[in-house]
DNA sequence: GTGAAAGCGCTAACAT
DNA sequence: ATGTTAGCGCTTTCAC
């Protein structure tokens, strides 16, 4: 069944089916409604390769996840693939280990699937100009933006949580309770991305606390996951530590260290506090509930969509930083009481 | 940059480069070298929707998940897709809610998108032939199975565990650490599907032990979420419960429960026992460790790519029914000791 | 308002 | 072994 067929069964020209098949102005009511009918009545379906085809776009949208094994973007992308269908538009999803190049994996997307856009989750921010020339479509970086300003920003759009700032916040929170040893749990703070942005803030509030930073209580993982989380702090527990608190950069990475310190002998939060940010569902139901700043994960996955269509449709880049809200958990023990 | 620019530069004709572009034998060594020389050269990509149209079919596999909330199924998507991506193909994945159809969703993509074959993530079970007869191309169910013989075998593959045992069995390790009074927690046991199938390998466990069924013990839940778990767990300890062990169909909804047994004052192992199925990764670091029977995620989302290209390369369907793996946790206390 | 016809970039016959 | 050419199904001028 062709647009030929449909043309020929309505008693039309193939032009005035395709005008229909575009919602065209320029059709008689008399014409749509037959058309329309032969449609329905034979159930047909444009073929999406011939309209990219002429159009040299598809209604394809690419998404690169990189760091496949973050849990935290789950919701994410179910926002973005839900709103892209709204929208009319496809999502073609690839994801890439942490160490390859999300920019590359995009260019080539965007040339074989003539993609309108991208989204990327969880890529890095520092991109140089020369790869960003690989990319001619709009992108919006999702969770993430380039905060170090070595980027135009009127060239791309994003989508993130102040990191530096919410992780100050963070720590904050665990002074205010009297916390004064108190350890970070990281990735590597060195990659210029999240964990780096999350560290520093981290550093910041121990500096305006007056608070020596300790090397020793700066915990570091290989990744965001509940595993590392839980192999670098048993990892640390073979040694002395008397961190009365710890700040997580990731829900899943605490859920991995409570668990290493419930089996080093401390309960939580009487002999050691936790706090994190992300917010994942699960750890709202764990025992004892995770306090956690919580990221607007639907918001997140929401927003880029827009910004991206936006752009497409002629608009131009935009920057959204969305605030986090504090989940007053079980997890963190007031220390001034 | 065309095919046809490609060719000019080289010196040969389109169909040397297509011939090239398809690694097909019949080019002299010569004329191979000289056209990658010019595509690398180049950079160039072919237009996919070009190749689509004139194959009248893409690379492209459709994948459908339905009931967008299990978290179980990150980690099989993510399998999927990268085992896809290694064969060469793309995954499009489209999200439909608990009660969108995903027999009609998948007709539409199919069409749409010259899919060559569809997986279908977390569906119904009992497609009657005029359904079936919307879909022209193979397609594999994704941790269901048509166990009820409603659906011919031959017309299209599966790979799930044994619902059925598998509860079963859980109820079993149940009873063999001394339970009689088990509550199940479940979602809507009639519709015929997962829910339905574990459901019955509960009853059929009690029936075995001679244990009377009690109305009063079979907590359905709305969905297989963590709130949904915890919401009926709740609503069920405002009467009297004395049950000393739950079966949940879902680590989610165990982890749920888990919460408002101890809201109720209940501890867990002590007070009350849990077991579930599915094995996420979380539910091996809370506190207690979740006693689960894990099923293999990764292994399933991998056989049902293996099994859905063989059959778009002209094999057979098959039908796999994978093993769950105890993972003896903390949450379950033994009443004979 | 409508139809005829020219491509979009590629593959596959068919010649050579 | 290689080039020429006719479509694949659609959109979009351009006449009418």
């Amino acid at each position: 069944m062709t647009i030929k067929d449909i043309a020929k069964l309505s008693g039309v020209g193939v032009s005035t089916v395709s005008r229909v098949l575009n919602d065209r102005p320029d059709v008689s009511e008399e014409s749509r409604r037959r058309v329309l009918e032969v449609i329905a009545e034979h159930n047909y379906l444009p073929n999406n390769s011939a309209r990219s085809l002429v159009r040299t776009k598809s209604d394809t949208v690419g998404l690169v996840v990189r760091g496949v094994q973050n849990p935290f973007y789950t919701d994410i992308i179910r926002a973005i693939e839900h709103k892209l269908d709204l929208a009319g538009y496809t999502m073609v999803m690839r994801q890439i280990a942490s160490g390859d190049d999300e920019v590359k994996c995009g260019a080539v997307m965007e040339r074989e699937k003539r993609l309108q856009g991208l989204i990327f989750l969880g890529g890095r921010s520092d991109y140089s100009p020369a790869e960003l020339a690989l990319l001619n479509v709009p992108f919006v970086c999702c969770t993430y933006t380039n905060a170090y300003g070595t980027l135009d920003p009127s060239k791309y759009s994003s989508v993130s949580i102040a990191d530096e700032q919410e992780a100050y916040r963070a720590v904050m929170e665990l002074a205010k309770k009297g916390h004064r040893r108190i350890a970070a749990l990281t990735a590597d703070p060195d990659d210029s991305s999240i964990s780096q942005l999350r560290y520093s803030g981290y550093a910041r509030a121990l500096r305006e606390l007056g608070i020596p930073p300790e090397e020793e209580d700066v915990i570091c993982a290989d990744d965001f996951t509940v595993e590392s989380g839980c192999r670098a702090m048993r990892e640390r527990l073979k040694r002395p530590a008397d961190f009365t608190a710890v700040f997580a950069i990731a829900d899943d990475m605490a859920i991995g260290a409570m668990r290493a310190l419930r089996e080093s002998g401390r309960s939580i939060p009487e002999d050691c506090s936790i706090i994190a940010i992300d917010g994942i569902n699960v750890s709202e139901y764990i025992h004892p509930m995770l306090t956690t700043l919580c990221q607007p994960m639907t918001a997140m996955g929401t927003k880029s969509v827009e910004l991206l269509l936006g752009v497409i449709r002629g608009g131009a880049h935009d920057h959204l930083t969305l605030p986090t809200t504090l989940r007053a958990g079980e997890s963190v023990r007031d220390l001034t009481k």
